[in-house]
DNA sequence: ATTAAACATATTGTATACAATTTGTCAATC
DNA sequence: GATTGACAAATTGTATACAATATGTTTAAT
């Protein structure tokens, strides 16, 4: 579901954006260092105009921050920051759904949403081994923008989206840990059963529980999270979500 | 509260920033329309550049939001977005207060969260008519940051300050209501012995309550901002959070 | 009279030049 | 040898020039 249009302006500070957010995102640049707009307006073949832009904007994003002296440098983050950001996002889901169930949404959309839920059982009800994750990554992902949709506000459905831009933060954040840590599986499953839950939740317009379950869901995050982080550090590498945390 | 460092680059991108919020703020420029960036360059004695800087992050706030023609507008808020939003600050509000009641303050700052509702009880045991309603709205202000720096979670603290920029989500949006509207006091009363419990709250621990009331003392302000688009029209223009709400 | 097209004007988006700070280096002094 | 000072290089913050695009007006055609 990519936008193209309104989010940003013009060709050369979208190619900024993007391309200074994929080398953030991706380890490119070292945590703490001072990035040099000129280095990188050559890097990203942009002027210094739309980069600083770009630098402005993944400010709000908190990937990068103010350096007292001036310019920018890419943000190390504590696993407590990653802890109440996930916390966040499952309280922003949390009133998304209670949102939707009290508020109500149109057949149509919740028989959208049904859907999703049914191909994620598809690819989980598959052969363990020929489990296809891609698959189940973008179609977690379509489930979450789904929910925010449903919440029928824009407000609500922008911050997510803000939240989220966050890797660690990300509902699709830890889904590829499987790929390294056997039975991992099980985590989706019950990942899965807690969608269910929800959709179901909003449909019967039991907003407290739909609220409940959302934030229990990102909790389930929370905990890959601290497993990853205390009994597979070597995983920090090869998960890229977890590039900018500190040790 | 005012913050100079950190927070803006430099002299000319500060000038233009905060002249540029406040410009909007007041209802110096309609609504709608697109904001010319020479002219507004030249009204706030700025160059273009760190004027662009400053839409940018108001946009951000979304305080303007970009034409697809190009350029900036000031944004009109309709009632729904009000109430999203104010709902909103009370859930991240009601995170705050959950997690300082389950994760502890120390007994400094909980003494220094004391003093402030007691001056709050101050003023409004004075006599109605010699209200000191400045001296409210900055102990209102106070009682809000210090209740979000309880949280400990610098996210949340961040959130919470984003959120609260939009004028009609501020705690103090309707504090000078009772100038206008008779009776207005007894709105107050009831708020701070909101204010009250929420510490209390904190002070033993209990966690989901801290969470309840401090969510349930947002919506006393969407019901103030209820009435007085549905009673008191007329206010809209007197009621500087209101200026930007659509009839 | 109304619509459409072409042109002129104005405004944004981008690139770059300039000035003020900051950062790094080297030498002199204690 | 360490530390402080001055100086040089580099980098940011700001201003402005330029190009691409949008807006408004006039003119021509139906």
């Amino acid at each position: 579901m990519a936008r193209k249009p309104q989010d940003a302006p013009m060709q050369q500070s979208l190619k900024a954006l993007l391309g200074l957010r994929a080398l953030v995102l991706q380890g490119g640049v070292e945590p703490g260092k001072r990035l040099s707009e000129i280095a990188l307006s050559e890097r990203l073949n942009v002027s210094r105009t739309p980069l600083r832009a770009a630098l402005q904007r993944l400010e709000q994003e908190h990937l990068v921050e103010l350096i007292p002296s001036g310019g920018y440098a890419v943000r190390r983050f504590t696993h407590q920051e990653a802890v109440d950001s996930i916390e966040l996002r499952g309280t922003l889901e949390g009133v998304a759904a209670r949102f939707a169930a009290e508020r109500g949404v149109v057949p149509a959309r919740l028989k959208a949403a049904w859907s999703i839920v049914h191909a994620l059982d598809e690819t989980l009800d598959s052969n363990p081994d020929s489990f296809d994750f891609s698959r189940y990554e973008q179609l977690n992902e379509d489930f979450h923008e789904t929910l925010a949709d449903l919440s029928g506000s824009d407000v609500i459905r922008r911050e997510i989206a803000r939240v989220t831009s966050l890797p660690f933060a990300s509902p699709s954040a830890f889904t590829n840990t499987h790929v390294n840590v056997p039975g991992f599986l099980k985590t989706l499953t019950i990942a899965q059963s807690q969608h269910r839950a929800i959709i179901s939740a909003i449909e019967m317009r039991e907003g407290a529980r739909a609220e409940a379950l959302a934030r229990e869901h990102a909790r389930l995050a929370r905990q890959t999270l601290d497993f990853v982080m205390e009994e597979k550090p070597d995983l920090r590498t090869r998960v890229p979500a977890l590039t900018l945390l500190a040790v």
